[in-house]
DNA sequence: GGGCAGGTGCTCAAGTTTGACTAGTAAGTT
DNA sequence: AACTTACTAGTCAAACTTGAGCACCTGCCC
């Protein structure tokens, strides 16, 4: 699963009703321009998808009020709201080693009630260890790890990261637990989009020094 | 980037002159297919495609010796071998938290000289340091850090996904250093290839019991 | 000697992603 | 008044990825 179709929903969730271009400003807002593949292409397409599909209903043409082309405003439908969250639950709980999907569903966890969260977390790591075990068993061949030379390094690459992931994860769910943040039916929700005619500051202009690619 | 390129690359290259289904088998051994997108599609359209580019010399119809249809044999150019060494170099130096390239690249490390693989190495955990303090300024607001509630917690997993990896580089740098495993230009080569007719303990099979996707 | 399970090697259509491009408006500027 | 710049909003072709499928052969079993 890409990371696309989560941030999208989420993010015409959040608002209420958006059009294509305060998607992708929400998005870029989040910074998820530069770790997933938010760009243009890919939203305008996931919009048009997601319409076609049902989980998004696009109401036709509001002419645009400060230039370019007429737009096309999304609401969010049942089914769309359902498959948000079925998403964002997946998301957190399997363990699949790809940032953009990790980090989209951070950005959306308070959208679930906080003890829900918690067990999700809790499910994710279980699965980890469990992920990490049979990599072990399955990957070390019978004459000993220095049969597979430089290769077992990969190995090694992917159990150290599993262990960091196990760890951050703890300790998030123990900030969770312990009453940060305001979840699901805990009263104003922090919203995170760009009021019409905000300015972004982390928009596409300057980017990280070394932001190699 | 994908890890299609540098993987198929490294396969051809390795092998001397190989056909896609041979690809395809090296990569399977390798465990290539659990954590990248080495699909039989994506090898056999990598190998058209990098042909069509000069990477690759394509030595057309080897009618098959055991069944199926005539197959294309592949070579690796002067053009090629020095897009694998680029690819390969900007996959250990640059911080792009992909999994799958980062697995590709440490897997042909060996394919370069000792001391510039190390070399290579330095200037990665340099640049993890930069790209880190370049988001903790850049990503912090002047406010301090509870204005972006939840949301901060996405720069946590950064930050922390970092600091794992510089730990795990720094640790294969000093096992490098330290004399471990064969490089470039130091006698026989690891090579992790099926000769013709071996069979595959990791194929397509049973795979890791919760491999969630 | 027919059937069929399974391996070999590749192709194809459908879907997704990318990055450059279009085209309109507003607002400053020589 | 003409010209440049910048922003808004979206489109499109080309590339890539996916998963299923096809055709062919081998070996085996009854």
């Amino acid at each position: 699963m890409s990371a696309i179709r989560l941030l999208v929903l989420g993010a015409v969730r959040q608002h209420g009703r958006a059009h294509g271009y305060q998607v992708r400003g929400d998005l870029e807002y989040w910074g998820a321009h530069e770790w997933s593949n938010a760009k243009p292409g890919s939203i305008y397409h996931a919009l048009k998808q997601m319409a076609k599909q049902g989980l998004l209903h696009a109401h036709e043409i509001a002419p645009s009020t400060a230039g370019g082309p007429p737009r096309t405003e999304y609401e969010i439908t049942d089914l769309g709201t359902e498959e948000f969250l079925r998403l964002l639950r997946e998301a957190l709980t399997s363990y699949d080693q790809k940032m953009d999907v990790k980090s989209a569903a951070i950005g959306f966890i308070v959208d679930l009630p906080r003890d829900e969260a918690v067990t999700l977390l809790k499910e994710r790591t279980r699965r980890i260890g469990e992920w990490r075990s049979s990599v072990t068993e399955h990957y070390v061949p019978e004459d000993g790890p220095e049969q597979l030379g430089h290769i077992g390094e990969i190995m090694n690459l992917w159990i150290h990261t599993a262990d960091a992931e196990v760890e951050w994860t703890l300790g998030l769910i123990a900030r969770i637990e312990s009453g940060a943040y305001t979840f699901a039916g805990e009263g104003e929700p922090f919203v995170g989009v760009l009021a019409e005619g905000d300015e972004n500051p982390y928009a596409t202009g300057e980017k990280h020094p070394e932001d190699a690619r």
